[in-house]
DNA sequence: CGTCTTTGACCCGCGC
DNA sequence: GCGCGGGTCAAAGACG
């Protein structure tokens, strides 16, 4: 299982999955600063929620539902420093919510209230509610299998320009379906995070005009700490705690 | 054998 | 009402 995330394409995201490089997405406001082999920052922005309609028709990001008032929603981004943290950084971005990385993410206005009865934000109603909604008939699936539509959730789109569509951000993700969009050539990927009370999403996708850039776009926030950002601090926690006993 | 990916079918919202 | 596009399900197969 850990390795099938090594194939390298479309495989689930993991421990195990060659991480880099990922190099920073230019955007318009800023000079594009020439991506270098061993240069690993990535470019982050932070979007509302889609609101539903209007959100198809963007050259630029059509396949994520980007549209024009996302991408005007995005606020001046920033270029992450070469040798970031991913996994901290998108655990970080993922707990916190959009509203609350200072300097990273930008402020976005307030989400619309959720609506679906089974879901939240922690998404940790996933499990149960699919057993209870998949009743459906066959094929069950839908945007809204339960009737409703879907729920706001906070989300986060990720920009980097990699040869690998999945970034290695510590979470372990299962794919559970993949659609060929239009206006572009590269199928959109949509992952499940694999743990059992969470219901996080996410959505990767290479851009129609750059197929060098992957877009994934996250959904809904973890509701459990990163196995893999546990894994990397627990020997600098041990080491606090043994030097805060002084 | 358990987990994950693939893939066709299905459902829903939206625009015309 | 119809067709289209997007999102999801679930059976089947692949893989370690």
């Amino acid at each position: 299982m850990e390795n099938q995330h090594l194939q390298g394409d479309e495989s689930s995201s993991s421990h195990a999955l060659p991480s880099f490089p990922y190099f920073a997405v230019p955007s318009p406001p800023y000079a594009p600063p020439p991506p270098s082999e061993d240069q690993h920052s990535t470019l982050i922005t932070a979007l509302q929620q889609q609101p539903s309609s209007s959100a198809c028709n963007n050259d630029d990001l059509p396949p994520l539902g980007l549209g024009p008032d996302q991408l005007a929603a995005v606020a001046a981004p920033m270029i992450l420093p070469p040798m970031v943290d991913w996994s901290a950084l998108l655990q970080q971005a993922s707990l916190m919510g959009p509203q609350l990385v200072p300097g990273l993410l930008q402020q976005v206005p307030p989400l619309e209230p959720l609506d679906q009865s089974g879901e939240n934000d922690g998404g940790d109603a996933g499990s149960s509610s699919s057993s209870k909604e998949k009743v459906v008939a066959k094929g069950g699936g839908g945007a809204g299998r339960s009737g409703k539509k879907k729920a706001s959730r906070p989300r986060f789109a990720f920009q980097t320009r990699s040869v690998n569509d999945i970034l290695d951000d510590g979470y372990r993700w299962r794919k559970y379906g993949q659609k060929a969009v239009k206006n572009s050539e590269h199928p959109r990927s949509y992952y499940r995070c694999t743990h059992h009370t969470c219901n996080v999403k996410k959505q990767v996708q290479r851009l129609a005009k750059d197929t060098s850039i992957v877009v994934t776009t996250y959904e809904g926030v973890h509701n459990h700490p990163c196995e893999k950002l546990m894994e990397a601090l627990s020997p600098i926690l041990k080491q606090l705690q043994f030097l805060s006993q002084f």
